[in-house]
DNA sequence: CTTATTAGTGTTAATTCTACGCAAAGTTAG
DNA sequence: CTAACTTTGCGTAGAATTAACACTAATAAG
């Protein structure tokens, strides 16, 4: 399966006919002849696709771009693209994810790889999927001239290939990993509110807390700084800002205490 | 990125030789010319691999295989192999348990995509790892002449690529998902009795439960059935025999119930 | 002036967790 | 035969956590 070297019968055709054979090197990947790739067996290709979320006080959105191409032209899509080989996927999600927002740290992570055979009309196509937090306020119009524009989750559009499929299972994901991981301050600017902190877990786990009780539980849980900004605030009608503390998650985490849950 | 079509300089080539151009088809994969396949653009070449858990009293321990090829020729490995362009990944991997195991109906799951650049020094190769769970009493010797081994978890021996970090990612997969899934009676035979369960969460977990509370835990979720196996069991020094209760664990799965924790 | 919002503390009952004790009745080792 | 051990099953007392709601203070918004 590895680089085959180029079959006897094609290097012999090549070298009767004037065609550069210098062109015909040994790459990691197959050999390149001719602008092209030669490879003994099949090779499916590999995109990344990654689901973008962001929230506000309108709730949870994802951001999806209008295809300009077919198949699928005009259709609502994932950003995604092929994968190069000179990367890994995680670099080519970041890749993407930077394409189109201007984000380069944002928080991303695979979660699974959708294999169907039919899944692309064109050719057999397989991606490795990821899901993106970014704080929205950030983000700015992407690079390409592609449209892009937030859908609430809930009001989503149809969507090409078997888009939906994967954003349902980046929501379910992202749904089981906020009880164990505090993934969910990485949807909030780096300073927020309690009620914006609570607003964002009803809107993805779709529930409702009781308001002290969400307030302690965070509390205790220690992740929390109030941050000073000099506001004299000897009213609790202007909400406390905090800021998420890394150095006591990252604590947490290796005693394995963190759980959100309600 | 298609289906690219010839390149016409190689048609041309082609036409003025002998060689037969009806085999120049356009596949659903690229083009498929002599015995060999061309692409516009590189691919990389897609395996799966499949880390195969088993139990039993001596603990958790895994199935690898002794390559008998170049390269990590001799050295043992997760047994996995290339994806076919008419199955899925997951037809991939069930097919590769049962090509090492015989075993054709055991729990699978998709759980990481391994991509980095140089993991394979042939050519660049992706591979979406699974892990399964089988009960090694099902388990026959594969049917390929590869030597077939089972390796206690934390005896393991030095692994080809980078297996060590597929299989230890494996193994946390395991141990985060076996908390909300009762997959850890995948590992068992049908009938099991109760310090044999009890063992099997300990290995995985590494941690030790207090038997009466890990009885009353268990018996409380209600997906354990006593087997009426006719021994009349007047004596408690016989184990009950029980067997696990499909039907009621789907009824909790959806209210979302489910929780085996210490 | 009234209503709504936010922060924070209290309280209380229900539930769950943890760490044991104990009995019955055999099996196994010596 | 005896002693030690295994397994089932129930009990229980204290600690910890959860869930639901009361209440105050202060003030912004209308």
């Amino acid at each position: 399966m590895g680089p085959e070297g180029i079959h006897p019968d094609l290097r012999d055709v090549l070298r009767k006919s004037n065609i550069d054979l210098s062109v015909i090197t040994g790459k990691q990947a197959g050999v390149e002849v001719m602008n092209g790739y030669w490879y003994k067996y099949p090779h499916a290709a590999i995109t990344t696709d990654c689901v973008i979320f962001g929230y506000d006080k309108s709730g949870l959105s994802v951001l999806l771009i209008k295809r300009g191409i077919q198949p699928f032209e005009g259709c609502w899509a994932i950003p995604g693209g092929f994968m190069r080989l000179d990367e890994s996927a995680d670099e080519c999600a970041r890749r993407e994810l930077q394409e189109e927002t201007g984000l380069d740290t944002a928080f991303i992570e695979q979660f699974h790889t959708f294999t169907d055979i039919g899944r692309d009309p064109r050719e057999r196509v397989i991606t490795i999927a990821y899901f993106a937090l970014v704080n929205k306020t950030e983000v700015r119009a992407g690079d390409d001239a592609a449209e892009a524009q937030w859908f609430p989750i809930g009001q989503l559009p149809n969507l090409a290939f078997d888009h939906a499929e994967i954003l349902a299972a980046a929501h379910q994901s992202l749904k089981e990993k906020i009880h164990f991981e505090p993934i969910g301050f990485e949807l909030l600017p780096e300073v927020f509110t309690m009620p914006e902190l609570q607003n964002l877990y009803e809107a993805i786990l779709g529930v409702k807390f009781d308001r002290r009780n969400f307030y302690r539980k965070m509390m205790n849980l220690g992740l929390l700084d109030a941050v000073d900004d000099g506001i004299v605030r000897n009213s609790p009608r202007i909400p406390i800002n905090y800021r998420f503390n890394k150095e006591k998650y990252d604590e947490m985490k290796e005693k394995h205490k963190f759980r959100i849950e309600f």
